[in-house]
DNA sequence: ATTATATGATTACAGATGTAATTGATTTAT
DNA sequence: ATAAATCAATTACATCTGTAATCATATAAT
């Protein structure tokens, strides 16, 4: 896991198209984006440009129009926003974090026997 | 849960004292944060003059000094923390985001117990 | 070939954030 | 009573973020 640059709420959307479709033009990700969140061309242009400087995405030109792709993998990022977001709300401690997800968010109950099974899988490593 | 404003991650620090210790002067909030992150004392007073604008704390005061306190609950923040960190990272879908803590965070086998007492709870409901 | 159009690059601008310094008012020590 | 120390309020300032508009260049249409 590389260190990862820190991505903002908005550049988080645009990283998701990435990973889910790269290469991608930009044009691809402005519809999509306009479609999902209805923000304007140039707001997009703009994350995309940021992304790159911070090197989170890097592009090749394709004639006309750039072919984007991602330069840090989604495992690496989210791994980090976890690593932060449980640092930062609960100092850190895994046990009451799940136990707020599991009370506060309603599991189905299939949802449940999946979680079981993955604690099984621990349980044996 | 009443809505709550956008707490940064520097201020959820200030928070996290005041929710464990209000009411509580700024001196002690200064000194703890001093020995915890090595903030300078204004730098300190900016934050809660910031969450005190945001109308996350509240004080009143105590001759010479003031006493802080929060002004929204821990639990009403966590909620809106994690409901905006799920949605964000995992799309909204609680069980990639189950997943992913469970398969990095290594847990130990009291917390695995732990974890499946809770879900068996949650199934009961 | 000139004009219109599309698209990438640069610039804009306000509000949030991290990180304080300066100012002002009040209390305390001399 | 005046000076010094304390603590809150105001101001500062660079960077990040959300949200674009404008500029420049290349391609397409006439």
């Amino acid at each position: 896991m590389s260190a990862t640059p820190r991505i903002s709420e908005a550049e988080w959307e645009v990283m998701k198209i990435c990973w889910n479709r790269s290469p991608v033009t930009a044009q691809e990700i402005i519809d999509r984006l306009a479609a999902l969140d209805d923000w304007h061309p140039k707001t997009v242009k703009t994350l995309l440009n940021r992304l790159v400087k911070k090197r989170a995405l890097g592009f090749k030109k394709d004639g006309r129009a750039y072919l984007y792709h991602p330069l840090v993998t989604e495992k690496d990022c989210v791994s980090a926003e976890s690593r932060s977001f449980l640092d930062r709300v609960f100092g850190g401690s895994l046990r009451p974090m799940l136990a707020h997800f599991v009370e506060h968010q309603k599991l189905s109950s299939s949802e449940i026997s999946e979680l079981k099974t993955l604690l099984k899988q621990q349980e044996k490593k």
